[in-house]
DNA sequence: CTGTTAGCGCATTCAG
DNA sequence: CTGAATGCGCTAACAG
């Protein structure tokens, strides 16, 4: 019944608008779009002039459903924390320059902190509005994907996809050996995210430091933080406000770290004559907090284009299972101190 | 286990999967996911079992072919840098308490620094992907798009979209000002990208505030930066290797003055004490430069959370035409100093 | 209450 | 060389 004319509807210019003003079918029009050979140069020059005219550009949202490749890779993360922003930087360099272009999608924005948003969000950019993915620090050991998939900071397990992370646990000795070295003995830790392995190996990090420190660790020495402020601000002042309070910490990421500083500040403690805090990932804000804060780096741009090559190499079909690991390196600023 | 039985081509799980696995049409199973009612409460719940079994999710790609509202949120960006990064912190801060979901399109990384991106974008998104889109730095005054939009950091014309943006004007004259209140008489312009209206804006501030303290400016003391590294070389190389070179630089953005401090370091001289810099916008890697960048802060945080608030009342049919120009600030850190 | 039918915009057969 | 028909996953009418 709707005889249409014109673009009219949605104003959007569609294949259709293009057929009828070059006054051919839509199937020349898709196969001059797709440099498919069998069209007159006559026909394919109007055709494109026409093209070019309208502005016309293909809809991603329909050429995914009939075709299966896009040209664009899906990067898929919880939220847009410091940490993804980060990795998010060096992934896009690193596709620059080829024929790929990106879309993020944060798949737990709208749902809170829901363990297993990357199978909402690998399901819902389902059939192929996406040609592979990138996930962020996944909350599952294998998600569930037809196409090809590296995790960045994964979950460990076996049969997962490709996986590429920082050296936790070298990392986290590091950073409680640092503090251990400077003369603490109440070395306490803010622990990250419950639902992230790496939260878990870097707590096994400051374990083992301590126990081959032989220091004691008091329940109230370990509490848990998150990546948000939010959430860190809970375990922070549960570590502080404790009857016998550290004079050292070691948090599981900056932005637990940094909070840390403002909640250690807020009770007058000066940081570090009072309290020592060692943070972790060295995101753009721990230089730049007050004090600066001494963090283990982990190589996050790296990271990035390590993880855009390796999906480059499974788009071509190179069988990549690497699980890539980068070295972490404690980075001293001006947050640790020996104790009073 | 993961998930047996019935997908069979895709590997993904279609509404027909479903259907066929609770022995009902597909029709059936949409009214029950879309909670239409006229469905036997049996029914539905036995469709719901099915549906948590087989871990279905609707595609993003099939509903929005369909349906007009997705409640995805778009963002829309050239290119994952600094400056569009701090943004999307706010924006998805702000987003986080919503049902909106949020999708990142950076249209310019595969074909370059092309003019009209946003067009190719938004077209691309096409029909309804999205349900509105924030742009970050458009090229173009009035993109065409049948969606609510709000352009951040826009390119300013008559008929456009609904702005935010910081005060580029004041901010331009304040940095330049700063520098010549220091002593500074040479005092150069690395100017940022052409297709901006920020930039011009800022290059008019530089202006302005060199012509009312009666200060010449030689052409070889403005030169063209970007905003990567890689753009801004050239810039930076020909502002001091010029017959006069200036004591002093207004640059138009961080990521621009931070490559001229490199390059100026390359070159032997010192900075503050040979060369002053101010750069624009204060990103995260501004404070910790070395030396630390005296510069302009943007409010990017607030920026993105005020373009959220005015996509979602635009998005509830509020007529929200606002332009909004939050201030700017001169930070003055260490790259700046009085002329040796 | 539930199944059938008809597209959304596009690319791909398969006949002209 | 070109055009009409078909289907991708899904939902809105409309039948049954």
């Amino acid at each position: 019944m709707s005889i249409t004319a014109g673009p009219a509807k949605t104003g959007r210019t569609t294949i259709t608008d293009v057929a009828r003003a070059a006054g051919v079918s839509v199937a020349t029009v898709s196969k001059v779009i797709n440099g498919r050979d069998g069209i007159a140069v006559a026909t394919s020059a109007r055709v494109m002039q026409v093209v070019d005219k309208l502005g016309y550009e293909r809809s991603l949202v329909a050429t995914s459903l009939r075709q299966s490749k896009t040209n664009v890779i899906g990067v898929l993360v919880a939220e847009f924390e410091p940490f993804a922003l980060q990795l998010l930087q060096g992934i896009s360099d690193a596709l620059s320059d080829t024929q790929y272009d990106v879309l993020v999608y944060a798949g737990a924005v709208s749902v809170g902190n829901h363990r297993g948003w990357e199978n909402r969000s690998l399901s819902r950019l389902g059939g192929t509005l996406i040609d592979a993915a990138i996930l962020v620090t996944p909350t599952l050991a294998s998600p569930d994907a037809s196409i090809p998939l590296v995790a960045i900071d994964p979950h460990t397990g076996s049969g997962g996809p490709a996986t590429i992370d920082g050296d936790n646990l070298s990392g986290a000795r590091a950073a409680t050996e640092h503090l251990i070295s400077l003369g603490h003995t109440r070395v306490g830790h803010l622990r990250g995210r419950d639902d992230l392995e790496s939260a878990h190996v870097r707590e096994r990090g400051y374990r083992e430091a301590m126990h081959d420190a032989g220091l004691p660790i008091p329940p109230t020495f370990v509490t848990t933080g998150g990546y948000r402020a939010d959430d860190a601000n809970s375990g922070a002042v549960a570590l502080l406000d404790a009857e016998v309070r550290p004079t050292a910490v070691f948090a599981a990421n900056d932005v637990s770290a940094i909070e840390l500083i403002r909640v250690a500040h807020e009770r007058g403690l000066r940081v570090p004559e009072d309290l020592s805090i060692v943070g972790f990932d060295d995101i753009p804000d721990a230089a730049s907090a007050s004090p600066a804060l001494t963090t283990v780096r982990q190589p996050l741009r790296e990271m990035g284009a390590a993880a855009v090559e390796a999906i480059i190499e499974m788009l071509q079909g190179k069988d990549t299972s690497a699980h890539m690991r980068l070295p972490t390196r404690l980075v001293v600023r001006a947050s640790t101190a020996p104790p009073a």
